[in-house]
RNA sequence: GGGGGGAUACCAGAGCGGUCAAAUGGGGCGGACUGUAAAUCCGCUGCUUCGGCUACGAAGGUUCGAAUCCUUCUCCCCCCA
């Protein structure tokens, strides 16, 4: 299955330029996508471009993964209703590395015709002074073309205007793929639909400048089917950075997709193929209870990204504070085991000498702990019963805990809300 | 340069001398139901040693009492030039 068909069927395409499809299909044609250096990981919402390039490099082409030095000091105004902070370049280097790191991960660099590469505009940017790129570049494409795209004409007619710097931002991404196409042979640059007017202007660039010919395609925004935003979960991005959220976390968030997110999701973010997929769906369908589809989503993404050893320890500390297991099951740990169960979890130290006298809950939670910023939100969430620990719901606010509370000696399990666990080690 | 309007909690937005820790909607969080789903319904959404304390762009002032009135400052928007 070529290409294109190929991310039709999973649902990932949003639009192609003519002839995109037909020069695919003529043989190896080498394609890029930019990845924002915004913060020194990639979160899910870049999951979605990866799995296009892992498509693209499998489909026999040459993907390049353009991490955007240049772009990134610019601000894409895309989708933004206000202008960005500029980052300084040695937080963006330190973003670069990052986000390089994990791109190695996915796609195949080795010496393939198609091997994967990595560039960074940064290299093509930094000797190339004002005068020369708007005589050379900023000639070729007239103002009333860039005014013309929706993300500037959305600032422009909305309240918060726009820097010139913005507003360059297309020019600078436009010169990308116009370098790309002439130094490196890339045809194609592909994207999130957001990015089809940028992407455009370079395809143009290509053809005024260089005379010649460029194409575009862009996949699919991410959405939910609840129209809530995708990639967020208790307030923070899901990060790809085991550091920044732990492969435990990660793997619930994939497993509390909703049914109706799960069937799109298992199309856009795994590799199986449509029968395997449409035999899950229908497993699925039979016994949703089961959440068939949210496990093997869960499961390959979270091996892709973290690995089955990550995978395994995700499933373990799953199983036991979601399963039946009662809160006894500890005790028969040791610390090591117990550790390894509450690896993904929050953890928080106190002194024991403090919980032997008693602590009433509030402190506990709130003071000792940062478990609730502050005792007035831990004290009407207990009240609310949101608060469970050792997995039982805590009474009042004004409970005290002591020694005695604690599981062999040591712990004490807590519950804020159903989902989130955390674990106080007293020692 | 001239004239007008505005700044209220995460956001939008009411309040225009006490009854205001501030209506309402959204968002967020939690509960019930369930399947760690969706939909629905319900509760919470400044801190607190529960006495109070700090809050309505900033600083002063009037008043027994100010988000509300006055003065100055800062910022934003609109119209005219």
């Amino acid at each position: 299955m070529n290409f294109v068909e190929e991310l039709r069927w999973r649902g990932m395409l949003h639009d192609i330029m003519p002839g995109t499809e037909e020069l695919l299909n003529k043989g190896m044609v080498s394609g890029y996508i930019g990845f924002d250096p915004t913060a020194d990981s990639l979160h899910v919402g870049s999951l979605a471009q990866i799995m296009t390039l892992i498509h693209f490099q499998l489909a026999g082409h040459k993907p390049f993964a353009l991490v955007g030095g240049a772009t990134g000091m610019v601000g894409d105004p895309s989708g933004k209703s206000a202008e960005r902070n500029l980052l300084n370049e040695e937080d963006l280097q330190h973003n670069l590395n990052g986000i390089k790191g994990q791109l190695e991960r996915f796609l195949d660099f080795s010496d393939a015709s198609n091997s994967a590469e990595m560039v960074n505009n940064f290299d093509w940017f930094k000797e190339y002074n004002f005068l020369d790129f708007i005589r050379d570049v900023g000639k070729h494409i007239t103002v009333n073309y860039m005014m013309a795209k929706d993300s500037v004409k959305n600032r422009i007619n909305g309240d918060t205007g726009m820097s010139f710097t913005e507003f360059s931002y297309q020019l600078v991404q436009g010169y990308d793929f116009y370098y790309l196409w002439k130094n490196r042979n890339c045809a194609l640059q592909m994207g999130g639909s957001d990015q089809w007017g940028n992407i455009v202007t370079g395809t143009e660039l290509v053809r005024r400048k260089g005379r010649g010919e460029a194409f575009a395609l862009t996949t699919q925004l991410i959405k939910k089917a609840d129209g809530t935003k995708f990639g967020k979960s208790e307030g923070g991005n899901i990060w790809l950075d085991a550091a920044k959220t732990s492969p435990y976390k990660f793997y619930q968030f994939w497993l509390n997709t909703s049914d109706d997110d799960a069937k799109t999701y298992i199309r856009i973010f795994t590799l199986f193929d449509k029968t395997t997929i449409e035999a899950m769906e229908a497993e699925h369908d039979a016994a949703p209870h089961l959440r068939t589809l949210q496990k093997a989503l869960a499961k390959d993404i979270t091996l892709r990204v973290h690995g089955e050893t990550e995978y395994i320890k995700a499933i373990k500390s799953t199983e036991f504070l979601f399963g039946n297991t009662g809160i006894d099951f500890l005790s028969e740990l040791n610390d090591e085991e117990v550790l390894a169960i509450f690896s993904g979890v929050p953890n928080f130290t106190v002194d024991k000498a403090e919980l032997e006298a008693g602590i009433p809950v509030t402190d506990l939670l709130a003071a000792k702990t940062a478990i609730f910023p502050s005792k007035g939100e831990a004290k009407k969430m207990i009240q609310g019963g949101g608060v469970a620990i050792n997995k039982e719901k805590a009474g009042t606010p004004d409970d005290i805990y002591n020694a005695g509370n604690l599981i062999n000696n040591k712990y004490l399990v807590v519950q804020k809300g159903k989902r989130n666990y955390f674990l106080i080690i007293a020692e």
